[in-house]
DNA sequence: TCCACATTTCCAGAATAGTCGAAATGAAGG
DNA sequence: CCTTCATTTCGACTATTCTGGAAATGTGGA
């Protein structure tokens, strides 16, 4: 259960989420630390504190090229969590939806839109 | 975004996960904080705050019932987290896995199986 | 070797989270 | 009303997280 709470914890600050789904989007190939400090305006200390958070939690993996560093997803453990969520924390309802195709951005939570 | 860090933030930390967990167990008719207190041991004032902090995040409702307050777990909305986790951070993969049935408690992350 | 550059570590300050006893709130029933 | 009991709010404290400048580390190239 600590490797669950941790990996939450890890995308449960939106930097971190942000810098996740950019690694999400760049695929397996993955993304030099400094391309997702250009693209997320982040100071490096900054970057590097986000990045090391997600690796301990098993959310990223960085390899070293030349003097780069690509970080990528490791859709192991993202799958992993996804999967105890909905075995843990759904009732045993429908959880992930039908998903019919990637639709780019999607909106945030519930459509209890209209009141409640 | 916001509502989706919030959702995790809720669930990233261990007592609020086991709240969380108990409430999915009880089901739509929810248990009476007193009775989430006994089980877990938490003194009131503790649970309280945890129990607000899952409410704030949209994971939980409370309803009043004669002196005691029913707490429910708000199955919608943990289902459009999974759904947006599922959508923007599993890059297309399978990620929700097959699910055969509720397995009562699960083990945790990943041990890298060996590939995939 | 020496320099340029990518990234990380170190540090310290500001902000936020978690804990829980004690007091306050509010409902039921005499 | 007055008491009981479930729950929440208050308050105070400790611990952790986030942030980013500055220095350190490490790599490749001239």
């Amino acid at each position: 259960m600590t490797q669950i709470v941790d990996a939450l914890a890890a995308l449960a600050q939106e930097t971190r989420l942000k810098v996740y789904r950019l690694l999400v989007e760049a695929g397996p190939e993955g993304l030099p630390a400094g391309e997702i400090a250009d693209e997320l305006e982040l100071p490096g200390a900054t970057l590097s504190f986000h990045l090391a958070h997600l690796a301990r939690a098993g959310l990223l993996r960085g390899r070293q090229k030349g003097r780069y560093v690509i970080y990528s997803a490791d859709f192991q453990n993202m799958n992993a969590l996804v999967g105890y969520l909905t075995e843990n924390c759904c009732g045993g309802r429908a959880c992930a939806p039908a998903n019919p195709r990637k639709g780019k951005d999607h909106e945030t939570l519930s459509r209890t839109r209209r009141r409640a």
